[in-house]
DNA sequence: CAGTGAGCGAGCTTCCGCTTGACTT
């Protein structure tokens, strides 16, 4: 019997079907060791010697698979492709005490083996697509564990871990106390932060536009570009006078076209979809924030109709290809089908890409027949990722494109004015994926047609501050900076969330809060290498060396100690603890002293000053009374918080009353897309 | 199912990245 340990159980059960009895095939749920939770776990000054405890999750699960392991001939760790798949396998030698065939693959690790060591023959495999071909022929392929890529993986848990686990402490012992930072949620704040002041500080500029209204058989409009021989730029026309003076000079100008010009234009499929992309576009799409959406999709993974859901790479497998463009063929017809197979790459430095796409695993399921067995958030998932998925190897659709100039001329000057027209041609991919796009038609014009202006205006308008972010943009801005990793996109959303660095607005626009921007401050401020967008980056290089064999771990870890140590003492003396005052008309009511605002985890708080004799505290903002409370009937509903950050709505009277509840006591709560949804299957 | 601050100094918080379950309070 030989033993094959994956990552994920979903993928085991697949694999199984295409392998025979002769292999038994189990999984590791993701990691099964690491740092411990509540010390740093790092020696410092004996080489960064890191200290990793089998995580208390994985307990059971390690223990199962040490005793399948004894009762099977070979070990076949075919945990992922990539840097984590590569420390995963590592890391599973260790814990289940493995005598690998290079009996050095053990030595590096000094905390390991106190029991016996298993005399069972240990392979490493990969393969980054789940079909028969591809494991069979990843089995015939056996390699050894790649030592050199498990130390760019210590090396990232490390760094992150050094980071985490002494800023957060700095900030509890200078702000307030539950606080965090990190290498990727400290630059997500700081994205959300500096895109706020940015809005702040947005200056709208004034510019003017003059369109003219023309007929020939039809009406179309066109836009003023050039006055005699000067092209016309955004700012061009600053003032409403300037803009009226020109409306006026055209006065007894006669109209007529003076070029036109057509071109065909084609546009392509977008990409299938990988992590990012999808969380994005089901935003977009549906309103599903990233953490409903990756639920969803875990669902339509684990019941098998799509690949695996958190991904960087474009890459399809073969057979996928084939099977969409049978079903392209049959469905649509073969004008449809792209001529040759659409292959998409990677833009992403950082892209790790063990696994496909998103995709539907069985791309001849229509979702339409899938509609009853799903739910409904579950079809709508499915239906956009198949539709992304075939769309991606269907042909092009093919626009034309007409430009047309239009000229205006009186004995004192000359004018050119612009209009633009696009045309389907023919749809392709368009007729399974739909996009937003400008259609516009024109009457049939020939050059030197005579026009007549029925209207010509001038239009104010001012530039628009840059939007805030919401959960889809900012996933986006952190994939194109390199930071986050697909598992932890949604994770870090809710961490600054929770943390209240960060709120969601009623618009689900992300807004700093006095904590957030606080804190960022201090970071920039006092760690700016560390809290620099490109920090992460310039850490990937570095891993890139190490996982190349051309830098060892350690020398790359004490690079970044050293100083940020250093920095680290100094800055604790240095920072004064950040307890904003400020004064306030009111009074206490409980002691008549005077109430000041204070700065507290949660943010700005009343606080009477006679504290700590008097222990008079109130929210900042007013509550909002959302009825009265059913148990003690004085008091009100008010929403409230867990310490974990999940929403309830409690007695304002507490803790005198302790009425509490989860349900939502508003009216028609918007459904389904709540953060705090805890998606029931409504079956 | 729960809030903030000071200081006595108990006992605690915290990172990123792999994976899914337990809880229906």
């Amino acid at each position: 019997m030989k033993f094959i340990i994956v990552e994920s159980p979903t993928k085991a059960k697949t694999i199984s079907k295409f392998l025979g009895d002769d292999y038994k095939i189990e999984s590791s749920y993701g990691h099964v060791r690491d740092l411990p939770e509540r010390q740093l776990g790092i020696d410092v000054d004996n080489n960064f010697e890191p200290k990793y405890t089998i995580l208390p999750k994985a307990k059971k699960r390690v223990a199962e698979l040490k005793s399948a392991a004894k009762k099977s001939s070979e070990v076949i760790l075919a945990t992922d492709e990539d840097r984590e798949g590569e420390a995963i396998a590592w890391h599973l030698v260790q814990a289940l005490s493995l005598n690998t065939i290079d009996q050095k693959q053990l030595t590096n690790d000094k905390s390991n083996v106190k029991g016996q060591m298993l005399n069972v023959k240990v392979k490493r495999i990969v393969f980054h697509e789940i079909t028969e071909s591809a494991i069979k022929e990843a089995l015939k392929n056996p390699r050894d564990i790649d030592l050199k890529l498990v130390d760019a993986q210590q090396a990232r848990r490390i760094l992150d871990r050094l980071v985490g686990y002494k800023l957060s402490p700095l900030l509890w012992k200078k702000v307030a106390k539950g606080l965090s930072a990190g290498r990727v949620q400290s630059v997500a704040v700081r994205l959300v932060v500096e895109r706020a002041k940015e809005i702040e500080d947005f200056k709208p500029e004034e510019y003017h536009t003059i369109s003219a209204i023309l007929l020939k058989n039809e009406e179309f409009e066109a836009q003023l570009t050039q006055i005699g021989k000067d092209k016309l730029g955004k700012f061009s026309i600053k003032t409403t006078a300037e803009a009226e003076k020109i409306v006026a000079d055209l006065n007894d100008a006669k109209w007529h076209v003076s070029k036109i010009e057509k071109k065909e234009s084609k546009r392509q499929p977008l990409p299938p979809f990988i992590t990012s992309t999808l969380q994005q576009t089901a935003w977009s799409w549906f309103g599903f924030g990233a953490k409903q959406t990756m639920l969803l999709a875990q669902q339509l993974y684990e019941t098998g109709l799509i690949t695996y859901m958190r991904t960087d790479s474009f890459n399809l497998s073969k057979d996928s290809v084939a099977a969409a463009n049978e079903k392209i063929k049959k469905d649509f017809g073969k004008n449809y089908l792209s001529a040759t197979p659409r292959i998409y790459k990677t833009k992403s430095k950082t892209a790790q890409e063990a696994h496909e796409a998103i995709r539907p695993t069985a791309p001849e399921k229509d979702p339409e027949k899938l509609k009853e067995k799903l739910a409904p958030q579950q079809f709508k998932l499915y239906d956009l990722i198949w539709k992304r998925f075939i769309a991606s190897q269907m042909s092009s659709a093919i626009f034309e494109a007409t430009g047309i100039a239009v000229l205006a001329e009186n004995a004192n000057n000359n004018w050119t004015f612009r209009a633009t027209g696009n045309v389907l041609k023919f749809d392709g991919f368009l007729k399974v994926y739909p996009q937003k796009l400008s259609e516009n038609s024109l009457p049939l014009l020939k050059e030197k047609d005579a026009l007549e202006l029925k209207e010509l205006g001038p239009s104010q308008h001012f530039t628009e501050p840059p939007a805030y972010y919401n959960e889809a943009s900012l996933i986006k801005a952190l994939e194109e900076y390199g930071i986050g990793r697909p598992s932890t996109y949604a994770p870090t959303l809710a961490t600054i969330q929770t943390r209240r660095y960060v709120i969601k607005d009623e618009d689900k626009r992300l807004k700093p809060t006095d904590i957030g921007i606080l804190v960022n401050n201090l970071l920039v401020k006092h760690f700016p290498d560390i809290v620099d967008i490109k920090f992460t980056a310039r850490m990937e290089d570095s891993l890139d060396e190490i996982a190349e064999g051309k830098k060892e771990w350690q020398p790359v870890i004490r690079d970044f100690w050293e100083p940020f140590a250093k920095n680290l003492a100094l800055k604790s003396i240095e920072i004064k603890k950040e307890v904003s005052i400020e004064k306030t008309a009111l009074k206490c009511p409980e002691c008549g002293e005077e109430v000041i605002i204070r700065m507290g985890r949660f943010g700005k708080f009343y606080a009477c000053s006679g504290f700590p004799k008097c222990k008079y505290t109130a929210p900042l903002q007013e509550q909002e009374d959302l009825g009265s409370c059913s148990k003690c009937n004085t008091g009100k509903v008010v929403k409230r918080r867990t310490k974990k950050g999940r929403t309830f709505w409690g007695c304002s009277n507490w803790p005198k009353c302790d009425y509490a509840t989860w349900e939502n006591p508003e009216k028609n709560p918007p459904p389904g897309d709540s953060e705090d949804d805890k998606q029931k299957e409504d079956e």
